[in-house]
Order: C-alpha cells, then sequence, then structure tokens
RNA sequence: GGGCUCGUAGAUCAGUGGUAGAUCAUCCCCCUGGCACGGGGAAGGCCCCGGGUUCAAAUCCCGGCGAGUCCA
C-alpha cells in the first residue's frame, strides 16, 4: 500500500524553494517559502486576516474579479469557455445540481470517451450547494449560490495500448504547471506569493481520487488544486481515506476550483462575504425593509461582524454561540445584538436565495414536487418567508429579476412569470394551512390539551405547514404546542425505509463485447426495409429465443424513446423472427425466434408498416415540443417521451396547466409545419460547434457520448436525437393532440397520433359524439347545449320527484292503507310499499302523525323502515334487526329511524305478520 | 421515483355504515327615515368517476381522475 506522499514532491516546490512542514495546530502537512511558518494558516489554526484589511492589489467587484481570472488563464494559452446549466441532471442523472466546474466534464470527458471543448480551458461555473442553506447569512461566509472559476487541463497517458482509444492523447501539462499559474495568479493579484500556505489535503469522491492541495492566504482558503488520477479498484494499490483502494487511471485531470465570492471578498475586506458581492442589493432590500442603524448601531454591527470574521464559523450554530462571546467583548447585551444582527442575516440570506433562484429558473428549472424543480421551489418559499419576517415588500419576483438582469439573462420575464405563478400557489397553501391550524388549535385549545406532536408531523410532512407557524397560531388560540428538537427525524422517520435501489447494473455479456461494432444501416438510407448480413454469433436465450448478432443491420434498437424494429431474418433454408433489438455498447443485438445459423448470409428485412409509423412519430414529436415551445414560452423542455404505433407521448415542463385553448393552438403550429411540408435533415456535426451554436438545448433527450453528434433539424427546430424520421414533414399527414394531462407538478403530458392514426383518432371522437347526437336526437353541433338542458331538467324532475313522493306518503299516512296495530301507549301502522324510494318517506309520514311506522317493501330484496315518534318507547333498530334476521338479512340504526332487509324476498309477508308480536316484544323488553 | 393528505351546497368545511349538515355568500320578508347590524325564511348537492364488500356506502376496499405536500 502507498500513501499520496510522494505525489506532492514537485520539482516546482524545490526550484522555487518550498519546505515541507507539519502544522502545529492540526498536524496536516503543508508547503510554504516562509520557513518560519508553524501553522498551515487555516482556521482554527488561524484566524482571518483580510476583514478590515482589502488584501489584493484592488478591490473588485464580483464582475471585475471573474473577468481577472477569466483573462488571465486566456492569457495562459487556455481558451474560455460558456458556463454549463446550474442543472446538472440535464446531462447527467447521478446529481441534481451543479456543484463544482469538474461537474461539467463528468462523466464522459473525464473518462476520455468526448473530447472537452478546450484543452486547456477556463471557466467561471455558476454552481448551487443546498447543504449550505442553513448557514447561508448566519456565518458571514456561506452561500448557496457561487461560481466556481476554473482551470483545467485533460491528459491522457501515451504508454499505454491503444493510446488513440481516448478522445484527446497526451499531456496538456499537470501538477508543476498547475500550481506555478496559481502562484502567478496570485502574484498577479498582488499578493505576496511569500503569504501563501500548500496543504496536502488528497481528494476523493464519486469513484475517483488523486491527490489535491488547498491554497491558503491571510486565513481564507482561496483555490483547490485537484489532481483527478485514480479510480476504485478492489486490487488498487492507493488506500484513500475513505478506507477504498484506488488505482491509477488511463486519463488525468487537472481540476482546479478558485471562489469567485472568496476572491472578490478578499479583495474588499468586508466583514461578511454578502457585502462584497451583493452591495447593490443589500441596500435596496435595507431601505425595504426600514432598517436604517443609528451610528452607533451601525458601529456595533461592523464590530461584531468584524470579530465574526475573525473566528471559525462554519456552521450556522456556531455563529449562535459565538454570539455572546462577541457581545461581551463589544460590550453590548447579547439580545440586544441578536435584535440588531438577525435582519441584517436574513437579508443576506435573501440576496443570496435571490440569485440562487436566479440561476435555477434562468436555466429552465420550473418548480414542482420532484426533482431540481423541488429545490427550487424549497429555495423560493424559504426566500418568501424570510422576506415576509423582515418585512420587505418588494415582490419576489423582481428581487429575483435583479439578480437575473445582473446575470445578463434572456428569458426575464418568463423568470418572473415563474416566480409570481410559484409566490401565488405557495400564498394557496398558507391560507389552506392556515385554516387547518386554526380550527385545529381551537378543538385543541377548547378541551385544554397540547397539539400532539403526531399532528405537527402530518401537517408538515402532507401540507406543507412549518411547526413554527403552527405554534404561532397556536399561541393566538391559546392552545400548547411544544415542537420536539428531533422534529425532522421525526418526519424522516415517518418515510421509513427509503430504499435505495441499487439500479442494477447493466453487465454487458462479455460474449456481445467482444464482438466488433455492428456497422448501423439504419441512418444510410431511412426509406430502406430490406439488407443483406452475415450472422457474427448467436446465443440461446433463457426463454429459448436466440440473440442474434450481424456485421451490419438496419433494425433499429431501442432506444431515444423510439421502439425498435421488428421484422425476419432469413437464409435459403430458415426464416426467423426478430421481436426486439437492443443495443449492447457498439453492439446492436436481434432477439429472435429462432438460430439462423453463426456465419450465415441472411437477408433482413423490417416490418415496413411498423417501421414508417414509427417515424412518422419521431418527427411529430420534435414537431409538437417546438410547437409547444412556440406556444408556451422557451422554458418548455422536454421531461421524457416515448413514441409509439398508435400514439405518441411527450413530457414537457411547463409551470401550468395547459389549458384547452393552448392545446389548440400547439395542434395548429404543430400542423402548419407539417403543411409546410419542409425537409427533416440531419448531420454529424462535431458536438462542441454544435453546442456553441445551437446551445444545450440541443440535449431535450439526454447528452450522448462521443465526439460528433447526431443533429436533426425540423423546420428551426434542431435536437440531437439518434431516432430515424421522415424525410420531410408532410409525409407525416397531420397531427392531433389527444390530451393533456399532468403526470407531475410542473410536468405535463401531451398525446398525440400521427398519420393514420390522427385521422382515427379524430373519427373515434366522432363516432363517440354522433353517439351522443344521435342519443338526444339532436345534430352533433347541439348536444353540448341540449346534454346542459337535459341535465338541468332531470335534477329538476329528481326534486319534482322526491317532492311527489313525500306528498304520497303523507297522504298514504293519513289513509291509513296499512294493517293499524294497537299498543299499549301507542299506535303502530304496518304498511308495505314496494316503491324502494318511498319507504323512507313514508315512514316518516307516519311517525310524523304520531304512529310507530313498520314499512316493508318486496322490491330489491325486503327491505323495512322503522320510524317511532317521540315519546314511543320503542327502539327502531331492535325491531328491524329482529324483522331483517327473519328474510336472512341484518338491520339497525338510531332508535327513532331504522333500516334494514335481506334476500329471501318470499318470507317478507311472514314477517310483516308478525310484526304485531315483535313490536310488542320489543316494547317490553 | 417514492411516502402521506385531501376531493360533500357558489366559497370554507363538519359528517367513523343507517333520513346529507353548518357557516359565509345569494334571494325573499321583518326591524330602519335610509344604511350597517340584527331577526325570520327560501333556494342551492350525480357527496369527483368506475368497480367491489354489505340488507344498506358520502363513509370500508380496489382502480382511475383531480389537487396538495414531504422526501431522494
Amino acid at each position: 500500500m502507498s500513501t499520496l506522499e510522494a505525489e506532492y514532491r514537485l520539482e516546482y516546490f524545490e526550484e522555487e524553494g518550498f519546505s515541507r512542514t507539519e502544522c502545529t495546530g492540526c498536524g496536516d502537512f503543508f508547503w510554504t517559502r516562509d520557513e518560519d511558518r508553524e501553522t498551515c494558516g487555516e482556521p482554527p489554526c488561524a484566524e482571518y486576516a483580510f476583514i478590515g484589511n482589502p488584501s489584493l492589489d484592488e478591490e473588485r467587484s464580483l464582475e471585475e474579479m471573474r473577468e481577472a481570472f477569466l483573462s488571465f488563464f486566456e492569457d495562459h494559452d487556455h481558451e474560455r469557455i460558456e458556463p454549463y446549466p446550474v442543472a446538472a441532471n440535464r446531462w447527467r442523472d447521478d446529481v441534481l445540481l451543479t456543484q463544482a466546474s469538474v461537474y461539467d466534464f463528468q462523466p464522459h470527458v473525464t473518462s476520455g470517451e468526448t473530447p472537452p471543448p478546450a484543452n486547456p480551458l477556463t471557466v467561471s461555473q455558476p454552481c448551487i450547494r443546498m447543504q449550505d442553506i442553513d448557514n447561508v447569512g448566519k456565518t458571514g461566509r456561506h452561500t448557496m449560490a457561487f461560481e466556481m472559476m476554473a482551470h483545467h487541463a485533460f491528459n491522457a497517458r501515451e504508454d499505454i495500448e491503444n493510446a488513440d482509444r481516448y478522445a484527446y492523447e497526451g499531456e496538456v501539462y499537470w501538477k508543476d504547471q498547475t500550481v506555478r499559474y496559481c502562484d502567478e495568479f496570485f502574484d498577479a493579484m498582488g499578493v505576496d506569493v511569500e503569504e501563501i500556505t500548500y496543504i496536502e489535503d488528497p481528494w476523493v469522491g464519486g469513484g475517483n481520487a488523486g491527490p489535491a492541495i488547498e491554497v491558503i492566504y491571510r486565513g481564507v482558503e482561496l483555490a483547490t488544486l485537484v489532481f483527478m488520477s485514480m479510480e476504485r479498484d478492489p486490487d488498487g494499490e492507493y488506500e484513500l481515506k475513505d478506507g477504498n483502494t484506488y488505482s491509477k487511471m488511463d486519463t488525468y485531470v487537472v481540476d482546479t476550483g478558485y471562489g469567485l465570492e472568496r476572491w472578490t471578498w478578499v479583495s474588499q475586506g468586508t466583514p461578511t462575504v454578502y457585502e462584497a458581492i451583493y452591495p447593490d442589493m443589500i441596500a435596496f432590500l435595507k431601505e425595504n425593509a426600514g432598517i436604517d442603524h443609528t451610528d452607533t448601531e451601525e458601529k456595533i454591527v461592523t464590530r461584531a461582524a468584524t470579530l465574526a470574521g475573525h473566528m471559525d464559523i462554519d456552521e450556522a450554530e456556531d455563529a449562535e454561540r459565538a454570539r455572546g462571546t462577541i457581545a461581551a467583548e463589544i460590550g453590548v447585551d447579547v439580545d440586544e445584538l441578536r435584535e440588531l444582527l438577525e435582519p441584517l442575516e436574513a437579508i443576506y440570506a435573501i440576496a443570496d436565495h435571490c440569485r440562487t433562484l436566479a440561476y435555477m429558473l434562468g436555466d429552465e428549472i420550473v418548480p414542482s414536487n420532484v426533482g431540481t424543480g423541488y429545490l427550487a421551489r424549497m429555495v423560493l418559499r424559504r426566500t418568501k418567508r424570510l422576506c415576509d419576517t423582515v418585512g420587505v415588500d418588494a415582490p419576489l419576483d423582481e428581487l429575483v429579476d435583479m439578480q437575473a438582469e445582473r446575470l445578463d439573462y434572456e428569458n426575464r420575464d418568463t423568470v418572473r412569470d415563474i416566480v409570481r405563478t410559484e409566490i401565488e400557489k405557495y400564498r394557496e397553501t398558507l391560507e389552506r394551512g392556515g385554516r387547518r391550524v386554526r380550527g385545529l388549535a381551537e378543538e385543541y385549545a377548547e378541551r385544554d390539551e397540547a397539539i400532539p406532536t403526531d399532528e405537527l408531523i402530518e401537517l408538515y410532512d402532507s401540507h406543507g405547514i412549518q411547526p413554527d407557524m403552527v405554534a404561532e397560531i397556536a399561541r393566538e388560540k391559546g392552545a400548547a404546542v411544544s415542537v420536539p428538537d428531533d422534529f425532522y427525524s421525526l418526519v424522516a422517520a415517518r418515510h421509513g425505509e427509503e430504499g435505495v435501489d441499487e439500479a442494477a447494473e447493466t453487465t454487458v455479456d462479455d460474449r456481445i463485447a467482444d464482438l466488433p461494432e455492428t456497422e448501423r444501416l439504419y441512418y444510410d438510407d431511412q426509406e430502406r426495409t430490406e439488407f443483406e448480413a452475415m450472422v457474427l454469433d448467436s446465443f440461446e436465450r433463457e426463454d429459448g429465443g436466440y440473440d442474434v448478432v450481424l456485421d451490419q443491420t438496419l433494425f433499429y434498437p431501442e432506444g431515444g424513446g423510439q421502439p425498435a424494429d421488428t421484422g425476419s431474418l432469413s437464409t435459403d433454408d430458415v426464416t426467423v423472427h426478430v421481436e426486439d433489438v437492443k443495443r449492447e455498447g457498439e453492439v446492436v443485438v436481434h432477439h429472435a425466434d429462432g438460430d439462423p445459423g453463426t456465419g450465415e448470409f441472411v437477408r433482413g428485412r423490417i416490418d415496413a408498416g411498423r417501421r414508417r409509423a414509427l417515424m412518422r412519430n419521431h418527427t411529430a414529436t420534435h414537431i409538437v415540443i417546438h410547437a409547444a415551445r412556440e406556444v408556451l414560452g422557451e422554458h418548455v423542455r422536454q421531461a421524457g417521451a416515448q413514441k409509439g404505433v398508435e400514439r405518441s407521448r411527450i413530457d414537457v415542463r411547463h409551470y401550468d396547466r395547459i389549458d384547452r385553448e393552448q392545446a389548440r393552438a400547439i395542434e395548429h403550429r404543430a400542423n402548419t409545419i407539417v403543411r409546410e411540408n419542409v425537409s427533416v435533415a440531419d448531420e454529424w456535426p462535431d458536438r462542441h460547434d454544435a453546442e456553441d451554436e445551437h446551445g444545450f438545448d440541443l440535449y431535450q433527450g439526454g447528452i450522448p457520448p462521443g465526439e460528433r453528434i447526431r443533429l436533426i433539424h425540423v423546420a428551426e427546430d434542431v435536437q440531437a436525437c439518434g431516432g430515424t424520421h421522415v424525410a420531410r414533414t408532410g409525409d407525416i399527414g397531420a397531427i392531433k393532440l389527444l390530451n393533456t394531462e399532468r403526470v407531475q407538478d410542473g410536468v405535463e403530458r401531451l398525446a398525440f397520433a400521427a398519420g393514420e392514426a390522427a385521422i382515427e383518432a379524430t373519427q373515434d371522437t366522432e363516432d363517440a359524439l354522433s353517439g351522443a347526437a344521435e342519443a338526444f336526437d339532436v345534430t352533433p353541433s347541439e348536444v353540448p347545449e341540449t346534454a346542459e338542458r337535459f341535465f338541468g331538467e332531470w335534477k329538476e324532475r329528481g326534486k319534482r320527484i322526491e317532492d311527489l313522493e313525500a306528498r304520497l306518503a303523507e297522504a298514504r299516512a293519513a289513509g291509513s292503507v296499512g294493517e293499524a296495530v294497537d299498543l299499549d301507549d301507542a299506535t303502530a301502522v304496518i304498511q308495505q310499499v314496494d316503491e324502494p324510494d318511498e319507504l323512507q318517506a313514508t315512514a316518516t309520514a307516519i311517525a310524523e302523525d304520531g304512529e310507530v311506522a313498520v314499512v316493508g317493501s318486496a322490491a330489491d330484496g325486503a327491505q323495512f323502515v322503522v320510524a317511532v315518534p317521540d315519546g314511543v318507547a320503542i327502539d327502531a333498530g331492535d325491531v328491524v334487526g329482529e324483522l331483517a334476521a327473519r328474510v336472512g338479512g341484518g338491520g339497525g340504526g338510531p332508535p327513532d329511524f331504522a333500516q334494514g332487509g335481506g334476500p329471501r324476498t318470499e318470507e317478507l309477508d311472514a314477517a310483516l305478520d308478525e310484526a304485531p308480536d315483535v313490536l310488542r316484544q320489543v316494547l317490553n323488553a
């Protein structure tokens, strides 16, 4: 086993006269030019030394600092690239948000499958770290939104077999040059490099690892230099801090991170980072919230922040704990200090959260109850709460827009619209929640009980009501609440074991992996339906079928939401049917119902009708999403799609329901594109050229690996796509939108049919309508009006009948149609009424006349209703129970009105005959 | 992707298997010089839809549709 110590013995350190020292504080090893230095320089071993002491050659704003960094590296042979979206789940499925610049290049670039957009390159990548949400504003140094400035170099070893199998070759630069650049950049920013320490801090993450260096200046970590060069390997020779073993990879990547906010802060030396990066917004918010400090207060705030800056505050709790110490130091009351600082902390957090929201919404994340959308919703609601507590009354969409404007976003109107819609939803949730809590609080206050924890958990988990809101309302209503300290873990416990399904690793069969890449003919001529090929191999499957691999194929394997082709493979002797086709790596595997024989020549024939339908549907999908973007807005993105032969569906992200009018507009637009009969073109450009030209929106259905990608152009729409398409939009014939449904909050599903299926779908609807028209005996266009009239009349008749039944029952009661039985202190009337709906009315009418009613019915089984007027000591329930038992059933009800029955209708007469006895029995009981 | 909650009068919600309710809003009447308030009365329900269990379902079970919410 080897450690990484040797990895840090750089020639550069030697040349520059660095020495390696063990920190007397924490024991970490670090490199420095200052031989007398004893500590690593990072808290808690040292304090921030730049607060109130601007520490670069000049004070810089966020924008100026970013530009200084990027142009420095541009001047040093790096290409500047545009940042990637913060929604990292747009190109990788293992994370939701971009948290570091290197995320941009994982997994395909770092693995060597795809070339980087430039090499070496520099970027300032917006990132979001939700983990820090509680610390923002309080610690003075944490932000949720930040930009990681970086320079990256992608290297591949040349001393290996097939060195050319990677998308980049050779070494651009490695450790020495990376540290040299870092030194030079510090120097360019006016820093005395004697003050810098380079701490050895091996990095491990996401299955990769390597040596890494933290760069510390005046107490703060201003850069991290990571040398990603290892991967997890059970047999690896390096055992690292996570307990796993690692071995060297063929590719090795320079991954650096220079925190833009930190650099800006250090350049200005303000007490908190927020004042350095959001000066305008903080001023605006302070004024809006009416925070106006006297000179004395101002001094206290500044001193407190400065003192806090010198302390090791890494968590919000630290800040709270430090408050006492700071108050004592300044000589003010701790409560007074808190009162002064808390509104400021809220304002800092609002500024940061608004930038986070601008990043998220600007990158087309739509608030939702799932995924990144949920994170956006959480941040937005939290921000709204902060605004309310501190008394900021500017609309949130305006605040977010201030940040979006600063970031120079183009879709600012949509962002504002999303924020407004979302705030409205939140308002409704709060209103609903408030009503609910008030009701609950009154109930418990009345009983003089505390609101139990169970209720609190339910309110939060199912209704999104924060416990502190419950406490507040409960206080108004005089109900007690105590929120347990472990509240959120109780909520988590309620969710039980949330099984993190380890995605079954699709292990490619070794036998298949060894076969050569299948030549894919389906791109060459998308109209072709027959081909010839040689069977390279054929394996029997467990289900009795065969996996057939050919040297070339026209069969499209399932992918990109397009189902596989079906068809047949024939030799002179045998024909087998292909039922499914899958891609295993670069090899296309045909699932057939027989074995054509390894080494045989086969003629392949695909089911042309099916393929053509699929092609129509696939092109139609592109058209529909394009039309949806035009109608609903540029933020609309594909969230999933499934093409079929009969119908297809596409899920799009949108922050509202799609109404009927919009659906019509989308259908109209889509069919216009069909009628224009424009040609559908495909091309295979270099991926980076394509990204430069069309942006990230190319990737509606995920990002494919490789140096070149396939683009499909339909009218103005361009998408990266591996599917098969018709030659011209007119070939689709027609597109019929079948329905829209909401599959999740923020995701609408559009179902549609193309071509023949579109006509059939229309006809089906028409059949339904003309059926209804026929039943009403009116023309189809009169159906809505007629149905409405009928429904109204139907309701009216219902009421009329009810009314008549009541009157009939009264008449029947008055006329004493039934058998009257004299009980000791009351009269009972026993009657048979075979109208099921009139049973109750009759019984009620009799009871209102002061007589005990026993009404039986033979319609729909044997049924009884017994009604007892006030003041008669007969339990109706008992009577019914007894009678119903005689017809093989049961019954019951309150003492004055009971019902029951049973299946044996033939016993009804006998039961009614016995009713007087039963009544007497019950009376005497 | 998973968990939980909800769907009853125009609105807000009660209703634990036995005759569908309250409050507000609406309409009418009374009180007043007029208004607010107050008093009395009326109208307003495919109890989301479809199955099942049961003598009986708004109520219990299953499925669907719609809404909300928490978590990854």
